[in-house]
DNA sequence: ACCTGAACACCGTTCAAGT
DNA sequence: ACCTGAACACCGTTCAAGT
């Protein structure tokens, strides 16, 4: 049961026994923490956002209060915490896309496709995400937390730099005037980003109502990308087949846990 | 003081002095919710989103607690008012773009130039389109004022499929295959919204900070229109002359505001 | 019919005492 | 050095009493 979040939520609690980089006490300081997260996310699951109290989180664990205070510097902070538990399960995806062998473009639809079932994936997580970048959060979380999530979020970015690097020397991608790395990075970010809040959160508006049946995430992937000039363009590739082989060839395992319908806690 | 959100937050309650659509009571009370919520907002303005509780509403305001549950369902409710209010906001600025005249894709940039300036003009309300996104604050906002968002979303949502429809019947937008106007819509929403908020909530991280001085959300619409196949193409045409001529004839009253610094509610 | 504010239940946070 | 939980201040919400 527990895991799931150890895995996903903090490298530094990985064990490392070759190279004892942390003290018995330290690696329990960290498993309590990842033990505290799940605890966190169950109290969301079963009864919404506003069952998650530092109250409720204090009774449902073995703990006292003092002790998850000195884990969490506030509510908000325990927030942040799983925002960043997302940013690592998110990360890993991305390092599993990495792996997908076709041409640059086809590796980019891989990393927004890792974006995108993180999403799907872990969608309380996800939600952390959307809630963290929300200044009642920022304002309240601690230094130290919102400094790791800075470094996450540096990780992916550094992640599609490198890529667009690639396709760019390769000469697949041939950036237009005054187009340089960081703004096509930072473009790819916000259609993926946009298009998946947008889907996650207004799912019962009108303007996405309507999208029932198509595949809006896709589609804005290929204007933005075909208007970046990353060859081949959608008009001379099927990038809905290259979609699917994507999903059948790297997320699989993630496919079925989607369809069996249960987050990996559950199962 | 008081005009700035009367203005923008309720279109219902503006006088309607031939119509006496609504009775004087009626009017009272709409006047009343304006005055909270721009109470709301100089709280937030004054110390943070922190500061905004019910009891220092009710302090700050010459109301008493049940006359403002009178009002808000729940402290969430509020911030949805304020959402509302920033819809409204945008609505306005909206229908002000509209009158720009110049090709059906101008007119589009048109109407990103006015949710860009509506999120920079009000970045206390456009944080509460966020934050009202996030499962915590729609989970306990009341049903009508849920209604209500949705139906503004839907105005904006209508005001741009019109648009898309006036784009492509003057040929000048020519949809790939399977691009419905819907699904275009959905990816103009979707290029701007991840755009905004990125740049508004995560300022200060690694992937935003860098891109100081180069102007982002323009480079995003260009890809995403041209990729959408919006003529002329941002190849055969100068963008960032339309752009700065958008700010100069449409806008140039809240750029001047801008110019300023202040929002006008403390002007 | 609408407004009031005392009252209540719960929540976030702290810290003196304990181990 | 770390953990505990009682204690406190504040907050969200309600509702009987008042107008």
């Amino acid at each position: 049961m527990l895991k799931f979040l150890c895995n996903i939520t903090n490298k530094e609690s990985r064990s490392c026994p070759l190279e004892h980089r942390f003290s018995k006490k330290q690696q329990a300081i960290a498993d309590r923490e990842q033990e505290l997260l799940h605890i966190a996310h169950q109290l969301v699951e079963a009864e919404g956002y506003a069952n998650l109290t530092m109250d409720k989180l204090t009774a449902a664990s073995p703990y006292s209060k003092g002790t998850i205070y000195n884990h969490f510097s506030s509510k908000e902070d325990v927030i942040t915490a799983l925002c960043n538990a997302a940013l690592r399960h998110e990360i890993s995806l991305f390092k599993k896309a990495g792996l997908f062998k076709g041409s640059s473009r086809e590796k980019a639809l891989a990393l927004h496709q890792a974006y995108f079932l993180s999403a799907k994936m872990q969608p309380i997580l996800f939600n952390c995400v959307l809630t963290a970048k929300s200044p009642w959060v920022q304002e309240k979380s601690s230094s130290a937390r919102i400094t790791v999530q800075q470094e996450l979020e540096k990780e992916v970015t550094q992640m599609v730099d490198q890529l667009l690097q690639q396709a760019i020397d390769a000469n697949e991608l041939q950036p237009k005037a005054g187009a340089t790395v960081d703004l096509m990075a930072f473009a790819n970010w916000a259609i993926s980003f946009g298009g998946i809040a947008l889907l996650s959160s207004a799912s019962e508006t009108y303007s996405v109502e309507r999208l029932l049946g198509a595949h809006p995430f896709l589609y804005n992937l290929n204007c933005m990308l075909d208007g970046m000039n990353w060859l081949p363009l959608s008009t001379d590739w099927d990038y809905c087949q290259s979609w699917l082989r994507i999903e059948k060839e790297i997320f699989s395992a993630e496919q079925q846990q989607l369809a069996s319908g249960l987050p990996p806690v559950l199962r």
